[in-house]
DNA sequence: AATGAAATTACGCTGCG
DNA sequence: CGCAGCGTAATTTCATT
């Protein structure tokens, strides 16, 4: 758990890579003052330890119709399975990530939805789903990421 | 609000591209069944109409000794100023993502910190810098993507 | 152990049909 | 959208500190 894993150039291009996860090595090594080789290595490497988890695209969700994003607190009985519940939060599609949480709720789920009606539907199947006993939907208005 | 954005095959590409932003365009082009440049033509495309917004990298930060992460219920005055509770959240670089509610929180932020002692400095800022009359903090103790 | 330079392979990009 | 050509980048290899 200590951290020799990443030292000043590798958080600079974790940075490079944060505000363009498309960025060339020959634009990040003139970035850093390396050659594109040792720019290379270092990004595998980050990659082989695990600190990069991956690499992905940023989308617009609200223009292909899916409008409604919510953040959906579940709560479930004691008696309830946490691991069942997590399986069944990840086998609905619109679910886009699941956070255990310590203390109440349970856990967190983040939606997506194409309209209220839709929301109600996905909601629905995570309660039939599980054990749930009850839910709590924050609804997004507007959101803003670090570094977009 | 209805959508011409994208085709069966643009949904495909952004598949792909959410599951590995970096992929080439050849990879997938073999994959959708087209040409390198019409794939490069979508692609270039669903980021000129604001479909895809960005690329970027995705880290696991407690490898870099971040460990604790929270999602951040805030709450303020009727007579805070939104936008200017907003900004005080933006100016927190622990803050990694902010979210406006409709309801009840009013705010919903995600926060990154080194550990417990910096998550209490975090939020000590978050009221400081606002008109927040309260928070509530949801410790995660694990997460899971779609597609990860 | 990490780097830079060079050579090969693969890919990105553009214009044209 | 596909094809073809040229420029650029990725990737491996080798030598160096």
């Amino acid at each position: 758990m200590s951290d020799d894993l990443a030292d000043s150039i590798d958080l600079e291009l974790l940075q490079l890579l944060s505000r363009d996860g498309r960025a060339t090595y020959s634009e990040m090594a003139s970035r850093v003052g390396l050659s594109v080789a040792a720019v290379k290595r270092r990004v595998d490497r980050l990659q082989s330890v695990g600190v990069i988890t991956g690499f992905t695209v940023e989308i617009d969700r609200t223009k292909l119709g899916w409008t409604v994003e919510t953040f959906t607190e579940v709560r479930y009985s004691g008696s309830a399975d946490s691991d069942e519940m997590i399986q069944v939060m990840k086998g609905v599609e619109e679910v886009e990530s699941v956070y255990t949480i310590a203390g109440d709720p349970d856990i967190l789920v983040k939606i997506n939805a194409r309209d209220h009606g839709h929301l109600q539907q996905v909601i629905n199947r995570l309660r039939r789903g599980g054990q749930a006993i009850g839910t709590k939907s924050m609804i997004v208005l507007s959101s803003w990421h670090r570094g977009s």
